[in-house]
DNA sequence: GCGGACTGCTTACCT
DNA sequence: ACAGGTAAGCAGTCCGCG
């Protein structure tokens, strides 16, 4: 039984470093002081300091990467910590050189994480001593024999080896008592908190309640704890006090909700800062004594929503999300009538979602917790900092801890850029910084026998073995400049190893290594299975967003176009040269796509060879991903069907497999797929074609006669992406006049819109149910449309194009298939 | 006045 | 504040067209 380090954070009355820490036996959280820590910035000029009070200037001496050379530079402690804040001063007067500092950015209490050797999430027996298990020491010892590279990679394997604690936690929700059609806001707080529940990981329910004068208690309702009062103030100074006795408190969207209106709703009613447990920081709400998570914006992340839940969810929100996971969703109860429901009813609605709030956490052996432990040790970001911040800042928190251990300069992001920040290549898509992956353009038709062979972890294998940094691209070496690839403009650094590189490498080798087979090894408990489930989807979010950060100019820490660029020309080269090879081999190439190949090719030994071609010239395993009986391809990109040998068909790219492509044309798609999906042998296709276009014909005529189920089949559905001031924009264009060019509004945006009038309100992140009409506007909102309204015409026209990639492999064509000779058109 | 070439905007998807 | 590449639909301009 240990304690673990959560979270870290700064106190300005007493001027020091706190950690806070989860103490196991007890379950409650401790807070470890250091009152010696102070923060400091580096400086090459002594009159950088004039301005600024600083208690302690020494000279370091510190490695520049960025130059290959050891400088000697001045660091400026301060007396009070926060005084270092005062370094990023902006100041258009300054009449001499602007004072130039480094590693002034950094929060006070990462800074100390980073000096200290810190590890967050990992157990401790005491301040300033980890926790030693002979047992996962062994383990870790053991493991390391696997690997070349030791050093972060023993690192790495302890991070992952040692268990997990399982936090106690509380989750909760509130209701606000709001009039009709308004919705509470937070920062006003104008509307009575009549409901509050929460649900404790053990499985307590409790309910604070604010009794109506006008309404009584009609019998006890479903919880173990009730609090009822008739003074709201009462209220919550008891809830206050309440939830700071749990370590963790659980949320969803507590920092743009719950948490916000409660402290708002406090501030109203006179409630001293002393008796109210939030900070807020940005958009953010903290507790003092408390972790708060708010799932919410842990979901929103896109690195945990595409590689830790391969893009299962598009919106976040707690009813999807816990349909998804849960397999329940929110209690069907108006939102708009909390007022109306009786006590029990009430509470009943409230704690559901308290309940879904937490089930969220402990769904799948408490994976989402144990997400959140895994990332916070890989990047030392505080467990709070982890849910809140997109993986850029994980990766930099990595990077800046790596800087410190080894003595490295932080640069800062302008020196970075001003040496280096140049691509050279031009790139396909216009807006975009240089070229990227290539795609193969696949032949039209039905190809028998495909082999889909994947390059494992493309561009983190590139940054490994081809040494790839913002430091090592481009270096300063004159001997190194001849060190190009793939006719690229960038040379590569052949003295020094990337840290990037070895750190992605590790990660690389302790993936493809050990824990992606051993996250399926049978003889894992379920609960050691969900935590190297777990480990295995964290090292893939770190290895595969490792590529994009360094693009990501003004987002990331160490922000190196070049960088990107040149790991996306090795990957185009690696794939290109392996393309031709296995031409030359007689393999014939039908597809690929940025690290993938599709072959046509029976024999497996030719396959074999192929592997280790790949193998052998580039260190890179040429992975057999996927067999197919048949594929279908037309001849465009990233759209295909492959029927797998087990009879499991992948569509890729397809409108009728689209989420905004109305039902009816789902329906007629999926019949097609099940046709496909029966074809064993080639000469099973004829007939197959057949049924396919009956099909077609069918959903042709059907609509033709204005025949279907129901308007809402016809309904196509769409996201509002951005806020509906920002749609009509000017664009980047003008008229021969000079006049400026106005962007459409499009359809989905008109729809909104006659919504709205209808008063329904709308936000940025919803998605719009509309179908095509005859009207002005061309479109109707599905709420308020009529079968009489649809524009046939147009749903044929879409009827016509999602066929098209179905329809061009097979040979068919849909004139043919309605009887149309081409003269038909035109009449 | 209308159709085609072209551009830009938007969404959804692929790796 | 990870990236670029592709498909598709829509709406607008510009130009030709006796």
């Amino acid at each position: 039984m240990s304690k673990y380090i959560v979270s870290a954070g700064y106190d300005k009355n007493q001027n020091s470093v706190f950690l806070k820490v989860y103490d196991e036996p007890t379950q409650k959280l401790e807070e470890w002081y250091d009152f010696n820590y102070r923060s400091y910035c580096l400086t090459d000029n002594l009159d950088s300091f004039r301005e600024i009070k600083v208690t302690e200037v020494t000279t370091v001496a510190k490695y520049d990467a960025l130059h290959d050379n050891t400088i000697d530079l001045y660091k400026g402690t301060f007396g009070n910590s926060l005084d270092i804040k005062k370094t990023s001063f902006k100041d258009e007067n300054f009449d001499e050189v602007m004072p130039k500092f480094w590693e002034n950015q950094l929060k006070i209490q990462m800074s100390y994480i980073y000096d200290k050797d810190t590890k967050m999430g990992m157990p401790y027996d005491y301040q300033d001593c980890p926790h030693i298990d002979n047992d996962v020491e062994a383990r870790t010892t053991k493991l390391l024999e696997l690997f070349t590279e030791k050093s972060i990679t023993k690192d790495l394997i302890r991070l992952f080896e040692y268990p997990a604690p399982n936090y106690k936690r509380a989750s909760l929700d509130i209701e606000v008592l709001n009039e009709e059609k308004k919705i509470p806001r937070p920062e006003v707080a104008n509307f009575p908190v009549i409901c509050v529940c929460i649900k404790t990981l053990e499985g307590r329910r409790i309910a604070f309640v604010l009794k109506q004068p006008n309404k009584e208690f009609e019998k006890y309702p479903d919880v173990d704890e009730l609090y009822i009062f008739t003074d709201e103030k009462d209220m919550l100074l008891a809830l206050f006090k309440f939830i700071q006795e749990f370590p963790f408190l659980i949320t969803f969207n507590g920092d743009g909700f719950d948490l916000m209106y409660l402290r708002n709703r406090a501030y109203r009613f006179g409630i001293q800062n002393e008796y109210i447990p939030f900070n807020i920081s940005g958009i953010s709400m903290y507790m003092r004594s408390t972790i708060h998570i708010d799932l919410y914006r842990f979901f929103q992340i896109n690195a945990i929503r595409n590689y830790a839940f391969q893009g299962k969810y598009k919106d976040v929100s707690l009813d999807v999300l816990s349909k998804l996971f849960l397999k329940q969703g929110k209690l069907n109860e108006d939102k708009h009538s909390v007022g109306d429901m009786d006590y029990c009813t009430l509470i009943n609605y409230c704690m559901r979602d308290a309940e879904l709030t937490l089930g969220l956490t402990t769904f799948d052996d408490n994976l989402v917790m144990n997400l959140m432990t895994a990332i916070s040790r890989i990047s030392r970001l505080p467990i709070e900092e982890c849910t809140r911040k997109a993986v850029g800042r994980w990766i930099a928190s990595f990077l800046f801890y790596q800087h410190r251990q080894l003595n490295y300069l932080i640069p800062n992001p302008s020196d970075i850029l001003e040496m280096k920040g140049h691509v050279a290549t031009k790139a396909m898509i216009k807006g975009k910084q240089y070229e990227g992956a290539m795609v193969i353009k696949p032949k039209s038709g039905t190809p028998f026998g495909v082999q889909d062979v994947d390059c494992g972890s493309l561009y983190p294998s590139v940054i490994k073995f081809y040494n790839i940094g913002y430091a090592t691209v481009n270096c300063p070496h004159e001997e190194c400049k001849s060190n190009t690839f793939a006719e690229l403009p960038h040379w590569i650094c052949k003295k020094h190893q990337a840290l990037e590189s070895i750190f992605i490498g590790s990660l690389r080798d302790l993936r493809l290594g050990w824990y992606k087979k051993h996250s399926k090894d049978k003889n894992l408990t379920p609960s050691e299975k969900s935590w190297y489930k777990c480990i295995e989807q964290v090292i893939k979010v770190f290895m595969n967003a490792s590529y994009g950060v360094f693009a990501t100019v003004g987002g990331f820490a160490f922000g190196c176009p070049p960088v990107s660029e040149e790991i996306a020309g090795i990957g185009r080269y690696i794939i290109q040269t392996t393309a031709k090879h296995a031409l030359e081999m007689g393999i014939l190439v039908l597809y690929g796509d940025t690290d993938s190949l599709f072959l046509k090719e029976p024999n497996k030994e030719k396959i074999i060879e192929l592997q280790k071609w790949v193998m052998d010239t580039y260190k890179i395993d040429l992975e057999l991903d996927k067999e197919y009986r048949f594929m279908c391809f037309s001849s465009r990109k990233k759209n295909y069907i492959g029927v797998q040998l087990n009879g499991d068909v992948d569509i890729k790219g397809m409108t009728g497999k689209k989420s905004h492509t109305p039902i009816y044309f789902k329906n007629s798609f999926n019949e097609i797929k099940s046709i496909l999906k029966n074809i064993q042998k080639e000469d099973e296709m004829p007939d197959a074609k057949i049924k396919i276009k009956k099909i077609a014909l069918k959903a042709y005529k059907d609509l033709k006669e204005r025949k279907w189920n129901n308007i809402e089949d016809l309904a196509f559905h769409m996201t509002v992406n951005k806020k509906l001031s920002d749609y009509g924009k000017k664009t980047s264009r003008t008229r021969k006049d000079g006049t400026p060019i106005y962007a459409a509004i499009p359809q989905h945006i008109r729809a909104v819109r006659l919504l709205e009038k209808e008063g329904y309100a709308m936000e940025a992140g919803s998605i719009i149910s509309f179908v095509k009409t005859r009207n002005e506007e061309k479109v109707l909102p599905i709420e308020l449309a009529h079968n009489q309204d649809i524009d046939v015409d147009k749903y044929i026209k879409f009827l016509d194009s999602m066929l098209g990639q179905i329809l061009d492999p097979l040979e068919l064509e849909m004139d043919e298939i309605l009887g149309h000779t081409k003269l038909d058109r035109f009449c």
